[in-house]
DNA sequence: ATTATATGCAACCGCACGGTTGCACATAAC
DNA sequence: GTTATGTGCAACCGTGCGGTTGCATATAAT
């Protein structure tokens, strides 16, 4: 009976920052650029947006902070690129969530027909 | 163009604030709870809480406008559950950076062997 | 009618976030 | 060398967020 509460709580400390870090425009929209385009330095990454080099810089360290990019330094220049593996996590995460509630609606269906 | 999107699919803008409403523990909580556990009051919701019922229910607002959670005002109390096509919404946007990355990848190999 | 319960509204607080500007420091390029 | 480019660091600013407390209001329960 208690298996759900000593179970589900350390996953939903660990997804909520995930999600806060793709709770952000501009930051879903670094994702989104590094997903179809490949790594790229800060700059590179600038370029398109409407924002400063210095706010991107700090977007880019707060994905890292979720793991979800990570940078590789090269010359003067730091490239940056995605880590598909955390973006699994967050897959993954909202999958439990629609699990539960496919077995919610199952009861509920099994008790309705009962 | 055989890579169109099937449906009408959550651009950046839209997906943005869904995954920020997700990105915080007391809500990502209280999705769980509502997932695991069916609808419930809002006094109800805030049992087995830490926060106050006032944040509790800033929180459902929250999640409202995201259009995660609906409510039903039955009585004196107003029973709040869990809209779960949204939650597909953001699984969706995930897949479709994961097929972006995953095509990157692909064409990425073409390039070396060639 | 009185009391208890469930919610809503509003003000307030601390603080972190998104963003900017300015300057310093490397590493190129000339 | 000097100059240009790429990044980092630090301070600052406005605003919104998560949370609380206090009070008002609506619906039940007695």
């Amino acid at each position: 009976m208690s298996r759900a509460s000593t179970v589900a709580a350390p996953q939903v400390r660990d997804a909520a920052p995930l999600f806060a870090a793709l709770g952000d425009e501009t930051r879903l929209r670094l994702i989104a650029r590094l997903s179809a385009g490949g790594p790229g330095s800060i700059t590179q990454l600038s370029e398109k947006s409407a924002v400063t080099r210095q706010a991107i810089s700090k977007h880019l360290r707060v994905l890292s902070g979720a793991g979800l990019v990570g940078s590789t330094r090269r010359g003067r220049e730091s490239v940056w690129e995605l880590k598909p593996k955390r973006l699994s996590d967050a897959h993954e995460y909202l999958d439990r969530i629609s699990r539960q509630w496919d077995d919610a609606l199952d009861r509920l269906k099994g008790f309705v027909e009962s």
